[in-house]
DNA sequence: CGAACCTTTGAGTTA
DNA sequence: CAAAGGTTCG
């Protein structure tokens, strides 16, 4: 199956030279020159062509270089050609990230990798070229979620089901939950399609895919699900494929979920003897084999459970099936087909996206779906200094469920990682401010300078600090470009006018600008539209004919149709983007903002000039729609000096020589929601985060947490993660807060949560870390369920989540946690009295009023009467 | 119909 | 605290 390039129908002839021209280069020399510089690991993986492999590749490894390497490899082999390969990544950073070392490693020859794109661009592309055998247009529209929960909760109204008590947002994720687990309505288990909605969530799912066909419209999880579907259904076209692509080479694999697993599948089998069927894997047979390491063969012979490649019949009874895996529908057994020539790079403890239906197991199953499956482990990285290393290395032990790496460098020690505490997140963005000053005066660059958030909220503070600081950043993968509203309102116009049964888009824009056409009007059209089964649009049409609307209504609306009229028909002999102008213009969308006084209508009106201007590079209007939803992120920021701030997701696959981390709080990170929700899973995928967030940095990574932060408006105390206890104290140094107001406690906090409190100092003696540290490390590894033992500290601590998980709202818990933890644990009376005059960072001066244990009661000159732990205050 | 005002609810990560 | 949803009034 692997012949070198006699390839008889498939011939791209224009791609013929660039792929010889490789060869023979790579003929001349002794050995391929671009196998120089790669460690043996390396080179084995992009040397080993035939078969299934699996690379290992631990942050910081050289992932990415293996990847473009071994297509170089495979074209300079005269292995296949660049359009014979299939290459899919996530994001399309990466994608295009590839692009470019590639096209380094090549010249020129990169315009001949057209299947080299994220999962859902090439699953896109396929669909379009097939779009009618999944009752499509080729020119469907890609939804997204906000289209999406506007037609679910149309749905929900037409099924009388309360959408407060049942939110469509829900339902959608519900939905995209199934989608990517790859299940078709007829295969979401019956007892979980009936927990929405009085047992009607099944019925929904199935009549919004209707609905989807009628608009002529996919969501991201068709995009796959579809894509399945068709192969399923058309074995035929499914062969094209197959034998289409020689080489099949994935990226981040252990982000793949389960339609992504299916999809890969299908297409690696060889094409020969596609249709032979294959039988299903036994659930609890996969899991053993994999913590065993057992590599032999963990199918279980006579199963075969109807699950088959033609896939016709197999929708609807498959999850009837008792003995299938409930989450793995149509998962089928190792292929007796000979397999593709795959190759899946990733890390199982870079998995971040649980959450997204990513299936970590599915890296950790691998050599049991691509039997004789070579592991290749790439532990030496090239990125961090040893501190960094290790302590990432360090935290990531903690976790259980991992297939174990052990990184190692070369490098220098450097410097250790730092933790500082600070009072509160303010005061934590202007620390780190200072700090990044500093590190600018002392030359550093600002773009190797990053902060990385857990959640997007925490952003908001650095960027009034470096606002004020006059300190240039950039916010990376923020709200993107196409979800600003002005802009779907531009595309919702455009839209309309490429596909008139876009009804989301058609209501839309209906009434914007405002044109007296409101709810009264679009539900009579929504009546009318349904009545004869037409689109909203010609709906529309219709009802001007009639008098049924206001004299008023009838007019604007008559005059909308008119201008969609004539900039359907102008789009025949105007360019597209000129087109977009027109439309802006006459519709008076464009006069709309301009209007607009508010301070934002400046730069939306600037966003649609961009809008415009990008559409440049597309051919038609066509093409331009069809990548807007996929590919349309935002770059065209110019390349000025900046600070990056982002979340630690969308960090991932990035470095930087100064990484700071701020927010490693309980509750905050790890999050108290991944922790209710997915319980161990849930902590662990956050340690892998850390993991992530660490590994970012070259030379200094700097950790942070604030004992205060606003949570809904409302301050709350929060206590310093348990990764900082994960930490190796030799790796690892305290520092004191900068910028920090002297307020004493600061670096406090921090200390005596390590193990060794002696070498950090015996000033940090507050009593209640001391405690929490003593009793967290017996806690530790006990997983939430272990709290035998009930001194103060690990109560409080295990009740703050797990069975009260549900009433978090109520029941904040730091708060109590640290008046509990504080108050018990210093048994002495406390060293204030009654009338004492103190100082409070925060709340000024002020004396005491009533004591409780350490808690004190104070009235203060500014802030009037507060209750106030004593350590938070000094005498004076 | 739409602006203005009031109430409620909610801040997790994304192709 | 802020956005989103609901209600009221012109």
């Amino acid at each position: 199956m692997t012949e070198p390039s006699k390839l008889p129908h498939h011939g791209v002839p224009e791609h013929q030279p660039a792929a010889g021209g490789i060869a023979a280069r790579a003929r001349a020399a002794a050995g391929p020159q671009y196998l120089t510089g790669l460690n043996p690991e390396q080179r084995e993986a992009v040397v080993s062509l035939d078969g299934p492999v699996l690379v290992l590749a631990g942050a910081g490894t050289g992932k990415t270089r293996v990847l473009t390497t071994r297509i170089a490899h495979i074209l300079s082999q005269g292995r296949a050609r660049p359009h014979e390969i299939l290459s899919v990544t996530f994001t399309n950073k990466a994608a295009r990230e590839m692009k470019l070392r590639l096209g380094q490693m090549l010249g020129q020859a990169v315009e001949g990798m057209p299947w080299l794109g994220t999962f859902h661009s090439i699953g896109g592309r396929i669909l379009r070229i097939h779009a009618e055998l999944v009752q499509l247009k080729s020119n469907f529209t890609v939804l997204d979620v906000d289209d999406q929960v506007r037609l679910l909760k149309q749905l929900l109204q037409a099924e009388n089901i309360d959408d407060k008590r049942w939110p469509a947002r829900m339902l959608a994720g519900l939905i995209d939950g199934w989608k990517n687990r790859g299940l078709t309505p007829a295969q979401v288990p019956a007892g979980e399609a009936a927990v929405f909605g009085n047992g009607k969530g099944g019925k929904l799912y199935a009549s919004y895919q209707e609905r989807l066909k009628i608009l002529n419209a996919a969501d991201f999880g068709d995009l796959l699900l579809e894509n399945i579907r068709l192969f399923r259904e058309h074995p035929d076209v499914l062969r094209q494929y197959q034998n289409r692509f020689k080489f099949i080479l994935v990226d981040e694999y252990q982000d793949t979920n389960v339609a992504q697993y299916l999809w890969l599948r299908l297409l690696s089998q060889a094409p020969s003897r596609a249709g032979v069927p294959l039988s299903a894997i036994i659930p609890g047979a996969t899991d053993t084999a994999v913590v065993a390491e057992n590599a032999a063969s963990p199918v279980i012979p006579g199963h075969a459970e109807g699950v088959n490649t033609e896939g016709r019949d197999g929708e609807g009874s498959s999850p009837a099936s008792g003995s299938g895996p409930p989450d793995h529908p149509g998962m089928t057994s190792p292929p007796q087909a000979p397999l593709k020539n795959i190759c899946c790079v990733g890390d199982d403890d870079q998995s971040i996206y649980g959450w997204r239906g990513a299936e970590v197991d599915n890296i950790l199953r691998f050599d049991h779906d691509f039997p004789g499956a070579k592991v290749i482990r790439l532990e030496r990285n090239y990125r961090s200094t040893g501190h960094i290393l290790a302590a990432a290395s360090h935290l990531i032990a903690h976790n259980e469920g991992r297939l174990g790496k052990t990184l190692r460098t070369e490098d220098v020690d450097g410097e250790k990682v730092t933790v500082t505490g600070s009072w509160d997140s303010e005061e934590e963005a202007r620390a780190i401010g200072e700090e990044i000053e500093d590190l600018q005066r002392s030359g550093e660059n600002l773009n190797e300078i990053a902060i990385l958030v857990r959640a997007s909220f925490q952003m908001r503070e650095f960027e009034d600090r470096f606002v004020t600081l006059g300190l240039s950043y950039r916010v990376i993968g923020g709200p993107r470009f196409y979800e600003r509203a002005e802009i779907r309102d531009a595309l919702a116009y455009l839209r309309v006018i490429n596909s008139p049964a876009d009804d989301l888009a058609f209501e839309r824009i209906v009434n914007v600008p405002k044109r007296g056409l409101g709810d009264a009007t679009v539900q009579m059209l929504h009546d009318h539209a349904r009545k004869r089964r037409i689109p909203l649009f010609e709906a529309a049409r219709a009802v001007v004919e009639t008098d049924e609307l206001k004299p008023k209504a009838r007019g604007s609306l008559r005059e909308l149709i008119l201008h969609f009229d004539r900039w359907r028909a102008r789009r025949e002999v105007t360019s597209h983007t000129e087109l977009a102008e027109i439309v802006l213009d006459e519709s008076g969308y464009t006069d709309m903002w301009q209007k607009d006084r508010s301070a934002d209508a400046a730069g939306r009106l600037d966003n649609l000039k961009e809008l415009v201007r990008s559409m440049e590079e597309f051919e038609n209007l066509q093409g331009f729609l069809e990548h807007i939803s996929l590919v349309m992120d935002r770059d065209g920021g110019p390349d000025e000096e900046a600070v990056s701030l982002m979340t630690l997701h969308s960090a991932k696959g990035l470095e930087f020589d100064n990484v700071f981390l701020p927010g490693w709080e309980e509750g905050l990170f790890p999050s108290q929601r991944t922790l209710d929700e997915q319980g161990r899973a849930g902590l662990e995928e956050e340690r892998r985060l850390a993991h992530v967030g660490l590994t970012r940095a070259r030379r200094r990574a700097k950790l942070y947490f604030a004992t205060n932060r606003r949570i809904h408006g409302t301050w709350s105390t929060t206590i310093p993660s348990r990764f900082l206890d994960e930490l190796p104290s030799p790796n690892v140094e305290i520092t004191e807060s900068k910028g920090g107001s002297g307020w004493g406690g600061s670096g406090g906090y921090g200390a005596s949560r390590f193990d060794n409190v002696e070498s950090f100092g015996s000033s940090y003696t507050t009593p209640g870390w001391q405690r929490a540290q003593a009793n967290r490390a017996k806690n530790r590894g006990g997983g939430g369920q272990a709290r035998g033992g009930f001194d103060e500290a690990q109560s409080s601590y295990g009740s703050s989540r797990g069975e009260t998980g549900g009433f978090a709202r109520n029941k904040r818990g730091p708060m109590v946690i640290e008046g509990e933890l504080v108050a018990k644990s210093t048994g002495t009376v406390s060293e204030f009295s009654l009338d004492d005059r103190v100082f409070h960072q925060k709340f000024g001066y002020g004396h005491v009023v009533k004591v409780d244990g350490n808690k004190l009661t104070i009235a203060f000159e500014k802030a009037g009467e507060k209750k106030v732990v004593d350590s938070f205050v000094e005498r004076v």
